[in-house]
DNA sequence: CCTTGACCTTCCAGTTACTGGAAGCCCCAT
DNA sequence: ATGGGGCTTCCAGTAACTGGAAGGTCAAGG
């Protein structure tokens, strides 16, 4: 199947699925007489595998070590058991941070009368560095 | 006073205040006879101002519209308001993401038994796309 | 007076993960 | 044969810096 039947199987865009075997991070393909590439099942698979790793917020380095890890049929689970755990702490540190920002932005909204007049806590906040 | 003092004042790093002038976000300061830059308190001010602006997720652009909001003495506090609630939805979103993501990646790593076992559960969810 | 080292200058390149666009084949249906 | 997709490559740009090279400047110490 050409690169459109791909992206649409696989859910990522056939721009990006070019980027990444630009980054050698998805497969090559088999190409067709003319040029176009020619995906099997299996490519597919593994497109999908990194559309998902990348929905979960892997980078594509982590990503590029995962397809490895999956490939390899001798892999241990403890590898990626740790990726994953690396992961969730680097997720709670985002939202710890995340809810910080909300509550400091949601406060000086609630503070702030939102007129006319040129007055403004959020303003003077900010000010404060 | 140069670079280094208003970096050390303001808390963003010089290469980052020079970022910020290159992109007309930061004053462009005074220079010295030699070239050196050379910045006033106000200069510095505002550099916090866009240091505080940065740190609750305002990105330069909006930071760029911070500034002018905040330099123009007959702003309306309303247009400050509707930005910092906008910013305030978009982080419930990211929230919400970044949740989900989490909550998957826990499950996930918490059903996989981590050992040498090339069976894991993670890979095995990721492998379905 | 000279040197040393810290600090300053500009400019160029690289980062992450794509995305848009241009120029130019290719394939299929009418 | 022609028209409109889809495909190819490559170049450039995005956000927001960061690192590094090459070279000028400043203040202190000998």
């Amino acid at each position: 199947m050409n690169i459109g039947e791909a992206a649409a199987r696989s859910g990522l865009p056939a721009k990006t699925i070019r980027y990444y075997e630009d980054v050698a991070l998805a497969p090559a393909p088999a190409r067709t007489a003319s040029g176009y590439r020619d995906y099997s099942d299996r490519d597919v698979h593994i497109l999908r595998f990194i559309h998902a790793a990348r929905g979960l917020g892997f980078t594509v380095e982590e990503c590029r070590e995962l397809v490895t890890l999956y490939t390899d049929p001798g892999r241990s689970s403890a590898d990626v058991k740790a990726m994953a755990a690396a992961k969730v702490q680097a997720i709670d540190a985002k939202l710890v941070e995340l809810r910080a920002m909300r509550a400091t932005l949601a406060d000086l909204a609630a503070r702030c009368h939102g007129d006319d007049r040129p007055d403004c806590p959020i303003l003077d906040r900010l000010a404060q560095g």
